[in-house]
DNA sequence: AATGAATGAGCCTTCATTCAT
DNA sequence: GATGAATGAAGGCTCATTCAT
């Protein structure tokens, strides 16, 4: 029991450093403050991570593993269902996981993205590049043979852009309480419609743009 | 001379000031390294700005000014041109000034976004609005009239998070000399021309839906 | 069986504590460090000894009877035999005990010299003075009776010291592997022979004063 | 003004600092003990010397300068003098400046030499091996032609133990207030008469030695 | 006006020891 | 009997800010 019992203390201070990194950010979370929130003694970071930068890293897979396992890649569409469907799907997905309240990764992954600690590299590296791969592969088959790589490649850029930055903003506004903004994301599912529309049309566009250009070459 | 000199040292401290808090972030950057990069001396930022805190402040307008004066948000487009026209310019413009390794403001404004120290809301809020409004503006223009306000708001979210996160990752990877990663945006041209037609497809094909959405109604 | 067990894991602990304590000195070494090299548990210090400062204590009693043991004080040389040869015995025999690998605890006992903890006091000094009373014995024999208790003590003060800290040094500078630096002992049996021939000329040198001063006083 | 604060300060920092290594040793021995016996604020180390391990370096330094400079080496003998004479002077030297309870750095090093933080291996060489080649040097002389190096060598390290470790053992007792234990050394002068007596005829008698050797030869 | 020495609050980490199992 | 998770006291260091000059 006592093995359960180390367990439950490590379970808590990762889900205490995943609030407290969230809402502080890496510097200005205090070891203190996540043990306390974990109803732990001020030592256990260390001994159950070994270190704040450790714990930090732990937190983040910890959270990123969560939030893909409650809004998985694919929307819940099969894999034998048209391009446009399974984007759809892709989309929808990325954008309830990341208004979802529980989904913390994701902001840990912007500031380090801005303000790079250096200490997520190796992880999110290992963690976004198979889902980025998802995408390009979607996004190739609605794009044609005709596509250039540069081509897939702005598409998947675009797509996911408009579905993180517009919740980035969302999020933050709500955390900030800043009701006197426009919240400009008032109806998810309508948002989750809207990109998608947009989207289709925008590849449809640089489809038939690589069509022309393959004519012209 | 000493009032010259004193504002030769101000101007060094918010350039020094700017380069740090982007490199570390705001908790990070310590007043030591701002003050001996603009070779003052380490009582000079209490001194000319009363704390660190106001420096922040003071240095990011500083850099915004500064990006915004090099890269106009109208992109040279006249105001007598064709609303497409004018979104390319917008948009361009835009890119370009994420892009150019001047700029400093929009890294620290999305630090913010992410990790708020709140000390910058007040004063990126009354920067943005006006520019936001410009977006608005066109958009709705070639949404047409039957467009509500969320599909204007939604569309502008989007065509701004196209331009803004591409970029963002661009220059994260290249200050990261992430070199293996494939580099997405290649060439600024090209990506400000696919961005461009993308979101024109996109716009086309709401303002589509919006007269059929008001047809049914 | 069990209890063969406990034995061994105290064996090993002591043996252990020895090296660390040595290698790191009584504050630097840790229990845990001790533990992990006698592949016991963290709390077996305190289980087996009750506390570092015990284990401290045990551990120098152990090694110093391990390497007494190992090198007798009267180095093989009977007590029937001539003074000057038991005096060559016990130096010979200091020497090579001091120059011995294995020998643990005299550094530990120099170390407490020098920054005591207060912890070995009693310990050494009930192993210590019966040592010291055999060779102030051969001294007093060697000055003859003339001699006065404080040029016997200066003496044997002067004879140990002779045998210890060159040894000292050059075990100090095998560990640090100063070889750049010339290593004083090259041959221990050299130095042994050189030191004895040092000592008993110096030996003669205050025997005959001793008989001077007599003779004046 | 404000620069002969600092350098006050400073002063203050290294004579508590080698005061309280002096007592406990380096890793006993806290900042916050130091400052305090320094009157000085709990940062000031960090700020004047940048770490406990500068402060170290730069503490013994500061003694071993002091009681040299109080105890020069050639012990006032000058160097026209006669060899004997010359030894007599820095043997004299030698032991008055590890009797004075103003010699701090004597017994730091006697610290590194057994526990070796490794921090002060540059330093002490650096000052050790001048001190070193004049005491060579006197010895080679007395030794005659004949003398190899080796025993040159084993000479001087001979001589220099009968002062140095008579005196630490003496002095450590002194601090312990260990009174019960025959105090060694009663008498400084007639301590280091004693000494020199004995380590002339022990070099008379090498030198005997020697030159038999050569006869044999 | 401007400097730089000094401050003190606070943080991460270490480690001997304890206690429930 | 033996384990190992957990504790809490304490230490070194950082850094924005202050203050005397």
């Amino acid at each position: 029991m006592t093995r359960k019992r180390s367990v439950v203390t490590k379970e808590k201070l990762l889900a205490a450093a995943s609030d407290v990194f969230l809402e502080k950010g890496y510097r200005d979370a205090t070891v203190a403050e996540i043990c306390a929130r974990a109803e732990a003694n001020i030592a256990s970071v260390n001994y159950h991570f070994g270190s704040k930068e450790t714990l930090y890293q732990e937190a983040w897979r910890h959270s990123f593993a969560q939030s893909i396992k409650a809004h998985p890649q694919d929307g819940g569409v099969s894999e034998a269902a048209p391009a446009e469907e399974r984007l759809r799907g892709q989309m929808t997905a990325l954008i309830e996981r990341i208004a979802d309240e529980n989904t913390k990764d994701f902001f840990i992954s912007q500031m380090e993205f801005v303000n790079p600690t250096g200490l997520l590299a190796e992880v999110m590296r290992s963690e976004f590049v198979p889902l980025r791969e998802k995408t390009l592969a979607v996004v190739r088959e609605l794009l044609g043979p005709q596509a250039t790589d540069r081509q897939v490649a702005y598409c998947e850029s675009c797509i996911i852009s408009m579905c993180l930055h517009p919740l980035l903003v969302h999020r933050v506004r709500k955390r900030a309480k800043e009701n006197d903004m426009p919240v400009v994301i008032d109806d998810l599912g309508a948002f989750a419609e809207h990109v998608t529309t947009f989207a289709l049309a925008g590849l449809a566009a640089v489809r038939d743009q690589a069509r022309q250009g393959e004519g012209r070459a």
